[in-house]
DNA sequence: ACAATCAACTTGTCTATACATCTTAAAATA
DNA sequence: TATTTTAAGATGTATAGACAAGTTGATTGT
């Protein structure tokens, strides 16, 4: 909480979808794309309401209202008094985190590393056709990423991707970006469900994730949306004594 | 979608603590009791906002704010031109759902029945004080419920909760109502956390689940607050093979 | 130099009004 | 009778104005 920059708020309604929208709709996309973009960092404060009011000739409620919702919804901070300032990144999330792993395992202060298993372009068979909802033989990649903290192995992700909408997805380097810091940046996902099971590891898995063969695994099934389409579904993998999957919901 | 009904206003402030909150808020806690008490039922039409205005003498943005809130929150649905009803018992919830497994068997067809194990009243253990936010010997109840789906054992509910919020715990009919249901009659739930595991089940467990000891179990942690208190703190158990999590979020 | 006061700016809330849009039912018309 | 038009009522949004309350920094007074 500190910063305090000039905007250019000529530009706001830049680079927008020009949906027919109400202004205060208008303003939250502008604004979260300010976020998102990086041009508003963490921390940051931005303009005031009567800023906007003045730079874009809106009434206060309509910049109250946008402001207020972005607030309820994590992506700023308000301070009476003080002004509004772009939120820390998920400090806690509205929910079940979107998952990435390589920055949680960070978070705890650990290493992060990943090893590439399979990466594979190829044709959708018919349960995975229905998994992504497409047409059977539709283009997708299927790939295998197993991640270590500490050297440890901590999860095995398998993943398809419809190839339509994420087309460079077999190009990328897995050890600099997860698959899913990719497919966040291609294709911004809007939507979610995710399917959480205790099971007991087969084999194969027993060996990539070096545990006994009776030790209870949390095996997470993810499908993510982006708009109308299924981007991508994942099938996560982790060792019951290496992992707890923690949520927070409310205010 | 249907059903209207002649609505007593004077009394809609009633029963509500006398907290100093703006007229926004203490509408929303007068709406949502309505709702949680069951005087409001499932798809009822509720007063609109003109008849709001009307009966409680405030500003029409001010009841707009309050519907709306509550419509972003699932608790109510609008439709322009119709009015405004109680939504749909959670269809869906916007995340990790508040777990209630009564309406979950329910939902799926299937017969609801739970035996109590334990209720007492008593106080709290160093440990269980940290976990509910209170003095060592404060005052607790302490629970097991133990769940069956169509007579199959399906889920062990260990409960504590905090005896100062909600003093008759101990004097329900937990045949009647799950814990849970009594407890968001009470003191709605604002907040929540959950920890989500894959554990082995102990002797105990096994033979309450009527499973084997190497089944693998989902093991959920879970505390709800009301406002700045803890109300209660569950743990919830449910065998691996009769039980998945299913979470939703996004739009 | 220090303390108290004040002014300016911020967010938070509330009101009153206006118009748009959607739905339904009554009324007018063919 | 059947169809169209109209009116009423509901939500959805936008505006302008007002006051409350928290924060900061400048000003004033001692």
């Amino acid at each position: 909480m500190s910063d305090v920059t000039i905007h250019n708020l000529a530009n706001l309604f830049d680079d927008l979808p020009d949906a027919p929208l109400p202004i205060y709709a208008k303003l939250k996309q502008a604004i979260s794309l300010k976020i998102s973009s990086g041009e508003w960092q963490t921390n940051q404060r931005i303009p005031s309401e009567s800023e906007v009011v003045k730079a874009l000739g809106v009434s206060r409620m309509t910049v109250n209202r946008a402001l207020r919702e972005l607030t309820a919804e994590g992506f700023l901070v308000r301070h009476q008094g003080l002004g509004t300032f772009v939120a820390e990144k998920k400090a806690h999330s509205a929910l079940f985190e979107v998952h990435n792993i390589a920055e949680e395992v960070a978070a705890r202060g650990h290493k992060h590393r990943s090893e590439l298993l399979v990466l594979e372009s190829t044709k959708a068979s018919m349960e995975e056709a229905m998994t992504l909802g497409v047409r059977t033989n539709h283009g997708i990649f299927r790939s295998v990423v197993l991640h270590f903290e500490n050297d440890l192995p901590i999860q095995i992700e398998e993943r398809i991707v419809n190839a339509t909408l994420a087309p460079d997805y077999d190009k990328q380097d897995f050890a600099k970006h997860t698959p899913y810091e990719y497919l966040m940046s291609v294709a911004p996902m809007t939507e979610g469900e995710h399917l959480v099971e205790a099971i007991l590891p087969n084999a194969v898995e027993c060996e990539r994730l070096q545990i006994q063969a009776s030790e209870p695994c949390l095996q997470i099934k993810r499908r993510t949306w982006a708009g109308d389409d299924i981007v991508t579904a994942a099938r996560l993998l982790h060792p019951g004594s290496r992992f707890q999957l923690f949520g927070h919901f409310g205010r």
